[in-house]
DNA sequence: GCCATGGCTAGTA
DNA sequence: GCCATGGCTAGTA
């Protein structure tokens, strides 16, 4: 697989993600058939994030925290996804056994 | 060298 | 908190 089908295969999980739910850097990257390569991830979604119609803000790591730092966008996508019904505790946290997108597919 | 990650260890109470 | 990781890319001149 090469970085064009890779960056394509992203997008589409991406795509797939339904409003409600989020995903984390590295099963992208899993899923995309490479689990290692979660900056490649990251890459894309910084690259794309404003462009297209990617749900960029349903992406989370793994400890269930936004990863942009404060003034690079942390406010905004917590926004967007508590407009979803995703909520956050005292912590900043996502609880990620209830909001987790689990892909029937595979 | 740069990272919007992830996984694991050491050392303490 | 430390280190392995993977690709070289952040839209300009």
């Amino acid at each position: 697989m090469n970085r064009i089908e890779f960056t394509e295969e992203v997008i589409a999980l991406i795509r797939a993600i339904p409003p409600g739910k989020v995903t984390t850097y590295g099963q992208i990257a899993a899923m995309a058939g490479h689990p290692r390569n979660t900056r490649g991830v990251v890459w894309i979604l910084h690259a794309c994030s404003e462009s297209d119609d990617l749900p960029w803000f349903r992406v989370v790591n793994q400890a269930g925290r936004i990863s942009l730092s404060p003034g690079q966008g942390h406010a905004r996508q917590k926004a967007l996804l508590e407009a979803e019904g995703v909520q956050f505790d005292r912590q900043g946290r996502i609880e990620l056994r209830r909001y987790l997108w689990s892909p029937v597919a595979l």
